[in-house]
RNA sequence: GGCCUCAUCGUCUAGUGGUCAGGACGCCAGAUUCUCAUUCUGGUAACAAGGGUUCGACUCCCUUUGAGGCCA
């Protein structure tokens, strides 16, 4: 709790409208759902006290940043509802810029070109750990004349641009305030000379970073704890630049289930992915916001406009958070069943129409002019029967299933037996308990007659629950329902675990119902 | 190796000197039920350790331990 008071302090200061923050990802791989969820308190933040929101693409590794992973970083923010109000900035459109900076700072004397050679470091670093001395560079090229500078470049010797932290800054020490975790303090000379370019045209991260977060007037920069060290070094460099110095909040980690921080390694860390399995969009902003922050009550459910509202930085835990699927499973099928029918059903039928279970027919009507020439209208055909099936039945086969799916991805592995032509299941899958084949095929052969009789228009849920229930008061399955629903259910859907027999037959249609009881029937004998 | 950060149930967390240490997920059990799921009820489980400060510490201070991050 050190270092409160400074930080409500800081607080204080925050007015509505000036405030800017940014997010600065690197396009060097997918959305990561860590920079998602500092994107999130960046938004929450932005949109909380009015201000704005930037996107700034840190494609300096040229090599590595592509323009696709721009794309899927653009598209999958989007997705979450995490829109920028300005940008993308790129840096690689803004070297001209780095590049005067750079040049100032060496005219100044702030930096220095060092032709020290990678074995040279190296060598300079074990030995100097191994006498217990910090293995901070020596310094030897910071006073070279410059007419050794010129000869070792006319040599096209290899060199790197580092800051000359020998010069006089104020004190000793470099403090700020993290609104996150109050007072944190380095030593400035602990810091030695770090490297801040490679070249003219080559800056690095922390020089480019408090460029270009000076140049967008950033006033608050909310990152991940990952970049508390790095702070110092920006610091140092806004002070020699006289640039004014934006407040900063740390981000606990996300970690793995190894504690460490969450990365490729830990297999599942683009947003794309999840976005892929059917998570909701508002499901991950829903348990990407608790990883790390809590409203100071017990509620556990919110959305975007609330956590807008209900935002704050005292709610955000210091210590990182390990990534828990089964808590976002659980908030995820949580939102599935807010889900209206109409929506969660154009939400799964992708999945099935992925899978080859059903396919779009787009048939084109013609309207007059005035009502837009023509409009499209999709309809569906199952894939392996060819059979017509209208929206309206896919809302039937997903509502039944509403309730059961955690992830839209499982409405597939749930439902498939309402496409299919032909089940196939193991003839034991019909017994229930201690059946006979005998009890099977009289359960089933039951069901054959009393369905039978069953006329079409009748033919609902409802109707047939009432009739089969009052069978059911007969013989055997009188104490349990099991004897004559079981074998039911199973014949019709080749499964174990499903819906209701009684939903299940009414959305098959009387025939299909009594074809795959005949099926079953013929597996048993 | 140096510097920095962090530390409450398995996990996410509430707790700011006096609480039977609360909630959620998970797990277990029960109710509903042909199965699964939903829903409801109940249960399981934590203050890293040691010193202080104090009448009293999960809470404040120190040390240790552990975990993580950054630096090359």
């Amino acid at each position: 709790m050190k270092g409160n008071l400074k930080r409500s302090e800081a607080l204080k200061l925050i007015r509505p409208g000036e405030i800017r923050v940014r997010i600065a990802p690197s396009p060097t791989g997918p959305l990561h759902i860590g920079t998602a969820r500092t994107t999130l308190f960046n938004y929450l933040f932005a949109k909380k006290y009015k201000g704005s929101f930037i996107l700034r693409i840190e494609d300096t590794d040229i090599g590595r940043s592509t323009k696709e992973f721009e794309e899927d970083i653009k598209q999958n923010l989007k997705w979450l509802g995490l829109e920028w109000d300005e940008g993308p900035y790129r840096q690689s459109e803004r070297k001209e810029i780095y590049r005067k900076y750079i040049e100032k700072l060496l005219k100044e004397k702030s930096a220095y070109c060092c032709f020290c050679s990678k074995e040279e470091l190296e060598e300079q670093r074990q030995y100097k750990m191994s006498i217990g001395e910090p293995p901070l560079y020596s310094g030897k090229c910071r006073n070279l004349t410059p007419a050794q500078i010129k000869k070792n470049l006319g040599q096209g010797k290899p060199f790197i641009i580092r800051f000359n932290n020998s010069q006089k800054t104020d004190g000793e020490k470099i403090i700020f305030n993290d609104l996150i975790r109050g007072k944190i303090e380095f030593n400035k000379t602990l810091l030695g000379d770090f490297a801040i370019a490679k070249s003219l045209d080559a800056p690095l991260y922390n020089l480019v970073v408090v460029i270009d977060d000076f140049k967008m007037k950033i006033t608050h920069i909310i990152r991940g704890e990952d970049h508390i060290s790095n702070t110092p070094k920006q610091i140092l460099l806004q002070k020699v630049l006289k640039l004014p110095q934006p407040k900063y909040a740390h981000l606990p980690l996300i970690l793995g289930p190894d504690k460490s921080k969450l990365s490729k390694r830990h297999n599942t860390v683009a947003v794309s992915k999840y976005r892929k399995d059917g998570y909701l969009p508002e499901a991950l902003i829903n348990f990407m916001v608790l990883l790390g922050w809590n409203p100071k009550d017990n509620r556990e459910i919110f959305s975007l406009p609330s956590l807008i509202k209900e935002f704050t930085f005292e709610g955000i835990q210091k210590a990182g958070a390990i990534f828990n699927i089964s808590k976002l499973d659980w908030i995820n099928g949580f939102y599935i069943r807010q889900k209206s029918i109409k929506k969660l059903t154009e939400l799964c039928l992708p999945y099935l129409i992925e899978k080859g279970l059903v396919e779009p027919i787009f048939k084109t009507e013609q309207y007059p002019p005035a009502y837009g020439g023509k409009i499209i209208t999709p309809s569906y055909q199952i894939s392996e029967t060819r059979e017509n099936i209208n929206f309206e039945n896919l809302e039937k086969i997903i509502n039944l299933y509403q309730e059961r799916l955690k992830k839209l991805s499982e409405i597939v592995e749930l439902t498939d037996f309402f496409f299919r032509l032909k089940l196939n299941y193991p003839k034991e899958l019909l017994r229930w308990k201690d059946m006979t084949d005998k009890e099977i095929k009289e359960s089933l052969d039951k069901l054959t007659k009393v369905l039978g009789k069953i006329k079409e228009k009748n033919w609902t849920a409802l109707n047939l629950e009432e009739i089969l229930l009052k069978e059911v008061k007969a013989g055997r399955a009188s104490k349990d329902r099991g004897y004559l629903l079981w074998p039911l259910r199973v014949a019709l859907t080749g499964k174990k675990t499903s819906a209701g027999p009684f939903e299940i037959a009414e959305i098959l249609g009387k025939e299909k119902t009594l074809k795959r009881i005949k099926e079953a029937i013929n597996i048993i004998i």
